[in-house]
DNA sequence: GACGTGGATTAAATCGTTTAGCATGAGGCT
DNA sequence: AGCCTCATGCTAAACGATTTAATCCACGTC
């Protein structure tokens, strides 16, 4: 009934089907489908009908062997499960499906060997460009052997200095430097930093700028008060327990992020303690759960969806330019203030 | 110093040069590089070691051109802030990428026409399955378009009924119904339930399942006392506060997923009273957020990780053989007991 | 009627791989 | 010597699109 031109016609539906059904070349028909302005008007929408028709879909990996563009991203990230990158994630995913990229994922699992496999592999679909927050560790061949082949290569979060490469991400030496200055400001004197380590650049940049901020109201640092570690729940709790076990114990405590922060929190309140009155706690991030907590979380907002949304953006520009300068687009944190922190108990104050 | 074989060589470097090269032909290089017992050892060393030096990487896009295997496979889903998508993706991503298979990642955003869009965009790149938790709303058109050329199709976490693509997810049914009988053999008999909507089929089920539990224990079902909406923490802490309100409220709520639940508890504390004496709640999935709540959340662990590794399964097996039967493969939930729910107060016992 | 003009379409090359089928040559067997 | 087999490698044809340069054709102009 519905006519013999929309027969089921059998296998795949390709451009050349649809040329010979129409009675025109492929070069045609694939100018008419990308609206070409060379073909005539109404041949352009005779083509468009019947590929609507037929079901069409064009077949982008033939494409992208003769135009040497895929419009895929791949994105490699060290961990998913984290509040943080998931938000991240997000963010670069919208971006980047807007201006119509499609996002190819790898997840390295903070492990630069499996990292490396993975990205290997990512990088076999020839994405344009690769967004990638490195697994600690990562050094600078690691990297480059991603843009070998001319594939354009952004860093987020995290970044491997001397690489190269632009880079989004939050200013870290500031935000942690700030949420100790609203800890000194409370009138705590004994602070200890929760989590972070050496070999990502997030982990030294927020050590520094723990350090810059006790520097700046004169008080020592003292080593016995960084607990380092990944930033996880488990090992925000594990130390906070020790540090409240500490002959001279803190008052208060920053942390790598706020999932450190949670674990922190489940230790003091575990310990008898309430944090806010007892014992003063700042995240780092500010992810969503951050505001829902009992007590809510005061935190360092640093502004993850933009800086998703920038690295997106260089992204984009470096497709377009691959001889731009590198860029680096760092954010200014904010603190945002909760109800995790007080002022600081009546302790002995000790001197320095 | 180390050789003249190995000099920079300019272009991109494909299986024609190495080729060329080596003074072979692409098909042995090709056959050589896959292990393929049919060339000399001592060739596809030496073509192996080559390869290696020049940092050949295999363009798969090429590749599937011709074998129409990308190892690509699709995932759609709707949200991936919601923690529980989160974790079914990781879930995913490793389950696939363990079997050498890359995930191309859309999002959805629960919205059938954004959702038609992104996975028509997903389908230019012809993955071998997707991997769909649909939008809800989808119907069974929308999903056997993506069918259409002959790409495997697996649904997680919901489906559409009747579409007769394989499906992974939790026995809902069972899942609410054993929440409803945790707060009747806990002395409760006005129970809400929060969130969850007709439009999909998780809602449905859930639904089902809340009113099955109360007619198992000759409750009857008052409309009243369900909140339909979206599964967001939003809804869950406006809906509870609404429960409240009424001129008989309820003295506890399942809900329709841990976020909601959450939400709920909020809106409790805001109240002025206490979740697990003064109202008890129950969650939905046991995402790992939900242990670490204050309280802590009773909730119904739907072993999110476990169909979402089901899933990869499920796809990976209509990949080998796309004439198999569909599959349903459905986890039965297990309630898991936390600190939000509790005896029921003294309050009025009505009849029925 | 020759010729230029310009709009519409097409032929053919190309991207990088895989694979069916064929070619070659060295032994082994009768 | 003649024939077969086996191991190895090669030729050439796909796969499905894009793009450049060429062709075709109708029309107006002088």
């Amino acid at each position: 009934m519905d006519g013999d031109r929309i027969s089921a016609g059998g296998g795949k539906v390709t451009l050349q089907r649809l040329a010979v059904e129409l009675g025109l070349s492929t070069a045609t028909v694939s100018l008419a489908l990308r609206d070409s302005p060379v073909v005539a008007e109404e041949t352009r929408l005779r083509v468009q009908d019947v590929a609507r028709a037929r079901g069409y879909v064009a077949n982008r990996g033939a494409a992208s062997l003769r135009t040497a563009r895929t419009n895929i991203i791949g994105v490699g990230l060290h961990d998913i499960i984290n509040p943080s990158f998931t938000e991240l994630l997000a963010a670069l995913e919208e971006a980047l499906s807007a201006a119509g990229k499609t996002v190819l994922l790898g997840v390295g699992q903070e492990d630069v060997t499996r990292q490396t496999r993975i990205l290997g592999t990512l990088a076999e679909y020839r994405p344009d460009a690769f967004i990638v927050s490195p697994a600690a560790g990562t050094g600078v061949d690691d990297l480059r052997a991603l843009a070998i082949s001319g594939i354009a290569v952004v860093q987020v979060t995290r970044e491997v200095e001397g690489s190269g490469f632009d880079f989004a991400g939050s200013d870290d030496v500031t935000g942690v430097s700030l949420a100790v200055s609203h800890l000194v400001a409370l009138g705590h004197r004994r602070i200890a930093m929760i989590g972070g380590f050496d070999a990502a650049s997030t982990g030294r940049r927020r050590l520094e700028g723990y350090q810059a901020g006790l520097a700046a109201h004169g008080l020592a640092y003292d080593p016995t008060l960084w607990a380092s570690g990944r930033g996880t729940r488990e090992h925000g709790r594990l130390a906070v327990e020790a540090l409240l076990r500490l002959p001279d114990p803190p008052t208060a405590a920053v942390c790598f992020n706020d999932l450190c922060a949670f674990g922190a929190l489940m230790g003091i309140q575990a310990a008898g303690l309430t944090a806010g009155a007892d014992f003063s706690i700042v995240g780092y991030d500010d992810i969503g759960e951050a505001a829902l907590w009992h007590p809510a979380l005061t935190t360092v907002f640093t502004r993850i969806p933009e800086y998703g949304v920038a690295a997106a953006k260089l992204a984009l520009a470096r497709i377009a330019d691959p001889q731009r300068p590198m860029e680096r687009t760092v954010l200014e944190p904010h603190l945002v203030v909760r109800a995790s922190t007080g002022p600081a108990k009546s302790a002995k104050h000790r001197a320095g």
